[in-house]
DNA sequence: TTGTACGCGTTATCAC
DNA sequence: GTGATAACGCGTACAA
């Protein structure tokens, strides 16, 4: 009857160590193999050396997941993003998740495309995961994503936008602004006739928010609007579509152009080089993004430069300050800190 | 005395609905709706209505974490990746996400920033998550994470190279092709002195695979190889100061020049059009990776297009047939179909 | 087809 | 400072 410990348990587990493995070994209650793990101070030093040793014997890895069943919530925070694999969000993606490992936390990754479907189905099964904290961008969900991510009790935090009435944390800046500074830039540099070309994609309600600021910088500033949708699919042609609608017409042509993103503006700016039109001095350019390509361009392209590391950044530090993990920047400042500023990047094309 | 029902629980759980309320709503024991969400054919049209309603009814959205724990494996997938915001991965990253989640599966994402050591980190965090599978970026680890990978009973991939001896399934493209690849496409345009310019960031190892592969191409036709490791940090930097030292030297200059990367190489293209040297008449230049730039590049850049995407795809394919998720492919051609080729992508610049 | 009993590996609670 | 016990919510095994 000596099976009790040397039987070979016919477990379902994984076979990995656990926590009681290590708890035996080091000759201690598993309990206090947990908080040594968590709080090294709470256990007195001849145990902890002993449950190290343990640890390091096994390879005890602990089992987030039994972990995150026992205390209601993991250590995963989830993301959904439009892409991934754009030129604008990837840096947010990577500052945010660098921060989070930074602090023991990791990241769960999906994409939506500009689709709010594919949002919600995203949020619905990140939900099942218990994270911590979930991050979107913009504050443009459907209904049943906006009822999830109020019921979840979890930080929530809307990306690459501002507005300050929402109630999930709001890191980003106001595209409503960024449109007027756009049209008010273009309109310092004496341009009158300036037009703004949408994006061709339809999910981008953040590129409508630009559009009406430049709508409304327009309209204090006593001018007529010009605005262009593109229909073509694939950016750059997009870009080219509007650019020969707008600036290679016979008679009343644009003097300056703004985009939703770089890359319609880099399909005009092709486009003006193959007709031999003069830019700036025909027809300015302005994007948004500062995209890689934007200053090798030539003319170099004249855009507004989104504070994307900035966005993941301070995305991740807030939502470890709502989880406690880090001290909190004074408390009454934290909303203005989380509206960040854009720059315009001037270079030649306006 | 009738408490039983209605009294405030106190339970230490998270407040969500849990499979047993929507049993009890639905009147169905807890099995059922468990096998009604994974199989529903499996349960009879009436209780399956009654399940649905009640999931409706209650928001219910299962707990994977539970599930996990109780089945040992959970439906994440583990990825470490150089980095997300490169022009590079990004495509892999998202491709490898979208096949992913269309079968059910989340991805878990980090960076190592081509260090050894944050990607054991990653893997160590991985496996606490009982991940379904890990995929790692090629075949250069730290000893702890080989170990990690060949003790964790599930499928591991390594993508972005091709080694047939190694045991993780391995999706990917030969480096040393690949070097080979780029010195006889120069070779076969004519050009002798050729030499190629290595990465300054010192982890890239997949980059000095390619210069073996071009230094046995140089071996074979009886020429002269050249290395040049530039010391600037930023790629850019770099590749100005390989081109300054290559093509702009007064005796001996390069014909022809392979970068590592595509950021080299541009970088290298522009102090060419800045020192007014025509490319590629006294100088060709050739990169690796087709980033975004480079078709727009004046003179466009000549490079390998590695399969970015194919990689990502089929990276999950492979898993999701480990898994049985999805049906394999005809088993003996496998190996062969996840080795990718690259296409060189002729430009002006070469 | 449907249900019961139990275990998955950890942490919260409470006692010592 | 340390430990015993009971959840956490679901899936597996087996019975009905």
């Amino acid at each position: 009857m000596t099976e009790e410990k040397a039987a070979p348990r016919k477990r379902r587990g994984s076979g990995r160590a656990t926590i009681h493995d290590v708890a035996r070994l080091a000759q201690v209650g598993s309990i206090t193999v947990s908080r040594y793990l968590k709080q090294p101070s709470q256990v007195s030093g001849e145990l902890g050396a002993r449950i190290a040793q343990a640890v390091k014997e096994l390879h005890y890895v602990p089992n987030l997941v039994a972990g995150g069943l026992a205390s209601t919530h993991s250590r995963v925070v989830g993301m959904v993003i439009p892409n991934i694999s754009g030129p604008i969000f990837a840096n947010t993606i990577e500052s945010f998740s660098d921060t989070l490992s930074a602090h023991g936390y990791q990241l769960l990754l999906a994409s939506s495309y500009f689709s709010q479907e594919q949002e919600e189905n995203a949020v619905r099964a990140f939900l099942g995961w218990s994270p911590a904290a979930l991050v979107v961008t913009g504050p443009f969900h459907s209904k049943a994503t906006e009822t999830m991510l109020t019921q979840a009790q979890i930080p929530v935090v809307e990306t690459w936008d501002y507005r300050p009435r929402r109630k999930p944390i709001q890191v980003g800046f106001s595209n409503l602004d960024v449109g007027q500074q756009q049209a008010r830039y273009l309109l310092d540099q004496g341009y009158r006739r300036i037009a703004f070309v949408q994006n061709s994609v339809p999910g981008d309600l953040s590129a409508l928010d630009r559009r009406d600021g430049y709508l409304e910088a327009m309209a204090e500033a006593g001018l007529q609007p010009w605005t262009f949708v593109p229909t073509e699919p694939a950016p750059f042609d997009a870009g080219r579509q509007a650019f020969e609608a707008l600036a290679l017409r016979k008679r009343g042509r644009a003097e300056a152009i703004i985009f939703a993103n770089d890359n319609l503006a880099a399909g005009a700016l092709l486009a003006g080089q193959r007709a031999g039109v003069p830019i700036p001095q025909q027809c300015a350019l302005m994007g948004f993004g500062d995209y890689a390509i934007s200053p090798l361009l030539l003319p170099s392209l004249t855009t507004i430069r989104p504070p994307a590391r900035a966005i993941g950044e301070i995305a991740a530090l807030r939502i470890l300050e709502a989880l406690g993990v880090v001290a909190s920047d004074t408390p009454p400042a934290k909303a203005r800190l989380n509206r960040l500023a854009c720059d315009v990047i001037a270079r030649e094309s306006a």
